[in-house]
DNA sequence: AACATGGTCAACCGCCTAAGC
DNA sequence: TGCTTAGGCGGTTGACCATGT
């Protein structure tokens, strides 16, 4: 259970706000400004809570909220980003000035959901985790110890919660799609895996995912699983540090990325985390430089909480992306039919009882630390601008921008995703 | 006219994060 | 380092309204 609702407090209001309400809170807010919503209703005379006048103020009486019909440009901006975000509401609110991240929500809801799924281009069983955040399909499966559960089940009933990291690094460990490496096999054979395919097609069984994917998580952490990224990534990520003014404190591990403005790409490197994507060793891609304060010449990427939960959450991602550009970005043009997959939550590990690792979700908020953004790139841009198209593989040779009026970011954009498609099929398939 | 049904949307609820201590 | 808590987020609810029977 989480804290006592705040509205709890005997004698507080609920439900619809009356006029006088209105004009206490508006003219209490004109006086003395926006925040400390704890002792505002006080001030201003009003039996709310807090949460309840900050609601009011944010989604109703805000002087500058744009209200009544979305305009059909505005519609096309919720489906797009929609596609790619989901229901990031908020996220997505950021992109359409004057409207609230509520009145989005119930337009997609009530509107454009539904004219979605009239014309065949949306369906729900394909967004799992947009309509129901505890759906039935089960975190447990890669969550495998009991004690580590409640964590996983942080939601309001107690099904297990669902996580998209959860489909994706069951996909990982059982798609038959990918191609496992002998290393992969060996430690699918060691820990059980193989989901009753035989050797031949590699299949990991889900109920041993947990593990399984640990393990391919420590393996990468050895020196000599690097990554690295092609002149073309490093000078995308050259670009995109220029922009970046922010310096991030450095004094430890979690230090992981570093990509010089430096004109000369050969002085470009980027290590994430475990995954080593790029490598801080080589003479060639110059040598990182986490002890600089200066913001115009470096940026640091957070990593994930752990190091293998760096490698997983990686993994995730690159998963997510490739996934990303094949649906949303092949499936339609007018973006409708997208099937998205979201990578905003990914995985954190935890020991269980006998000291071995386990997965667990963790927030969204990591995710929008995590990687693209964090090495200065807008997803949406990312995956707006450029049109990429994909095959099943996880080929570099099999992407292709099929069109795009931009044609720097696409370059950049098609760049990129060859990079880490490439080192992500490189490093599963070996 | 009365009731049923469905759509809309403001408001609430529970949970999460991050800041402060 | 751990605890507390304000603020924020996304899912859900329920009041209200329009339309159908």
């Amino acid at each position: 259970m989480g804290r006592v609702p705040c509205c709890n407090v005997l004698g507080l209001r609920k439900g619809a706000w009356t006029p006088e309400e209105d004009q206490k809170l508006l003219s209490y807010i004109q006086q003395h400004g926006e925040g400390g919503w704890r002792f505002l209703p006080q001030k201003a005379g009003l039996m709310r809570c807090g949460k309840s006048c900050r609601l009011r103020w944010a989604n109703y009486l805000r002087p500058d909220i744009k209200r009544g019909e979305f305009s059909p440009e505005e519609e096309q901006t919720i489906m797009k980003l929609h596609a790619v975000l989901g229901n990031r509401w908020s996220t997505i609110a950021k992109n359409l000035p004057r409207r609230t991240d509520n009145e989005i929500k119930n337009h997609w809801n009530t509107r454009l959901k539904k004219r979605l799924i009239e014309m065949g281009k949306y369906h729900d069983h394909d967004h799992p985790n947009e309509s129901r955040p505890c759906s039935t399909t089960t975190t447990t499966q890669l969550v495998s110890n009991p004690i580590d559960q409640p964590k996983a089940q942080r939601s309001t009933n107690n099904s297990p919660t669902t996580t998209t990291s959860a489909h994706l690094l069951n996909e990982i460990a059982a798609s038959t799609k990918l191609k496992l490496s002998n290393r992969l096999a060996s430690l699918l054979a060691r820990h059980g895996g193989g989901g009753g395919g035989g050797d031949g097609d590699k299949k990991v069984a889900v109920s041993n995912s947990a593990s399984v994917l640990n393990k391919v998580a420590t393996t990468y952490l050895k020196p000599k699983s690097h990554v690295i990224l092609n002149d073309a990534v490093k000078e995308v990520l050259s670009k995109s540090s220029q922009a970046c003014s922010e310096d991030i404190d450095h004094g430890n591990e979690n230090v992981i990325a570093n990509s010089s403005n430096n004109t000369d790409n050969s002085s470009c490197s980027i290590s994430i985390s475990a995954l080593e994507i790029g490598n801080n060793n080589s003479s060639d891609m110059g040598s990182p430089s986490p002890k600089s304060k200066n913001g115009q010449e470096s940026r640091y990427v957070h990593s994930a909480t752990s190091p293998r939960a760096g490698v997983l959450n990686g993994m995730a991602s690159k998963l997510a992306l490739v996934k990303r550009c094949r649906s949303t970005l092949l499936s339609s043009t007018d973006w409708g039919a997208s099937s998205h997959v979201s990578s905003s939550e990914f995985v954190d590990e935890s020991r269980d009882a006998a000291g071995s690792a386990v997965l667990m979700p963790v927030s969204p908020s990591s995710d929008e630390r995590f990687l693209f953004q964090d090495m200065g790139f807008d997803p949406q841009e990312l995956f707006f601008e450029g049109i990429v198209s994909a095959t099943d593989e996880f080929d570099t040779n099999t992407f292709s921008v099929v069109g795009d009026d931009h044609e720097h970011d696409q370059d950049d954009d098609q760049m990129l995703m060859r990079s880490l498609c490439s080192n992500f099929g490189d490093e599963l398939a070996n």
